[in-house]
DNA sequence: AAAATATTGATATAAAAATATCGATATGAT
DNA sequence: ATCATATCGATATTTTTATATCAATATTTT
């Protein structure tokens, strides 16, 4: 058992989700200020464009590392490449997609995720229409080739968009493949061993969040 | 200024946010238990099904107000109503959607919104090649006629889907409408007047916070 | 009918996250 | 050169969220 010290120590160092779920906002409207020209920025301005406090900005930034300067702020070159270094594991994000349909050809085709390290090498799909295809670009293969693959290329991530009744299958594969984590656009609930890392996303809870918000804001 | 007392008995009654981001998880499991014939369901069965502790369940199941039997657990057919009581804002959330590009497109053809009593009534776009056709059976107006439209129609959510560069000037033109809630998925930061709500969904923030649990895990 | 047991829900505690306060300091103004 | 001031970052406090404990109770077993 860790001592309370110990404890105390170590929640004071770790970075904490709120602050990790924020890096990639910061991430882009300091490279629009970079674009813009800007070589400096405060607390207060990047508070002002998330609509958060200054002290929240001031708290997240010392996660990764960064000094600023008193009456100056931070510099913007450094803060990009410090959060780059935070959420870009080393630059090895790497994925697999699998389920090419509705969703995960717009994932496909999208490039914002670049800014934040992702690179998606492959995607995989069962429908003989959309296998041995490419969809914006990327080619598809038929699922079964999944571990084949993976033995050569190495991806860290698997992207599942596939529909909830082939999700957890889908899953065993991606994990039997040797895919570090789970990025689950599926609504299913997945069983995944300890050692592979499961995020959820779950656009479901941002319209109950939306809904709940509307309904408190038009009853006052 | 309230008193500590008022303070405490709202803070105690008010749903929360992490509670509200796992109702749609409860009512996925719920209906799914519900279509495989049960008809109660406990604490920790949901607890195990979410990967989550049964005492967080007991505690957000608390703010839908259902009374639980013990021995025996909550009606699921009960909770299930509850819970879509809870978030589904009286079956009032009619929207319009902007940008019917590669994201877009694939929520108007998502029908698992629905389930949270989303219902896409509308979209619009700038590109006429997209204009007045449908996609997934939902009609593409141009979207100069946005206002004539929700004169008539009504919305309360506008889902945006635009590119960046246009993200805020379409959000005015939502706003102008009459729309009371934004749902943002261009990842531009918004400005929005203080009676409309405003849900980014940030699918950077996933992928962050996989990469920093991937790299944790793989370095013990 | 009484005892055993599973489960809820109230109350208490701990941990995480947000917010407030303010001294230290780098820069620009006088 | 000194002063005034904007801004950071350390420390303290408050609020929110998660977790622990356990008495109350509905059901099943004996
Ligand atoms: N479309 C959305 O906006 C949206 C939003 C939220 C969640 N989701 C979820 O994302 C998933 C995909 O949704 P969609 O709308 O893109 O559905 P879709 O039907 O358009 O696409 C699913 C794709 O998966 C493929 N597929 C089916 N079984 C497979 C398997 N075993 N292995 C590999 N590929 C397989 C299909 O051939 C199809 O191409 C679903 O689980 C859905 O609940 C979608
Ligand atoms: N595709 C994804 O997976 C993904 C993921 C996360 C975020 N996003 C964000 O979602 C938004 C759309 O992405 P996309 O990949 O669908 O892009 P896209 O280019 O495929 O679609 C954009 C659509 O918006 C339309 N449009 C442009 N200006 C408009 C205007 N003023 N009014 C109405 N419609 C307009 C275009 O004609 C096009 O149909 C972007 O802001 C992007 O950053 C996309």
């Amino acid at each position: 058992m860790d001592s309370i010290q110990t404890r105390i120590e170590r929640s004071n160092n770790m970075i904490k989700i709120p602050t990790i779920r924020r890096l990639p906002r910061y991430l882009r409207v300091l490279q629009s200020l970079s674009s813009s020209g800007r070589e400096f920025v405060s607390s207060e301005t990047l508070a002002s464009l998330l609509n958060i406090k200054p002290i929240v900005v001031r708290k997240d930034l010392a996660f990764t590392g960064i000094s600023g300067k008193p009456r100056v702020g931070y510099s913007i070159t450094h803060l990009i490449s410090l959060i780059e270094g935070t959420i870009n594991f080393k630059g090895k994000n790497t994925a697999f997609l699998a389920g090419a349909g509705n969703l995960g050809s717009a994932l496909l085709g999208y490039n914002g995720f670049a800014r934040h390290g992702l690179d998606i090498i492959a995607a995989f799909d069962v429908d003989p229409q959309k296998t041995d295809t490419t969809i914006h670009g990327k080619s598809i293969y038929p699922l079964e080739r999944m571990p084949e693959i993976a033995s050569r290329l190495n991806p860290y991530i698997g992207i599942l968009c596939v529909p909830e009744e082939s999700a957890q299958q889908v899953a065993d594969i991606m994990i039997a493949s040797g895919i570090k984590g789970i990025w689950n656009f599926s609504n299913k609930e997945l069983n995944v061993p300890p050692d592979v890392v499961l995020q959820n996303e779950d656009l479901g809870a941002g319209l109950a969040i939306l809904s709940i918000a509307i309904e408190k804001s038009s009853r006052p």
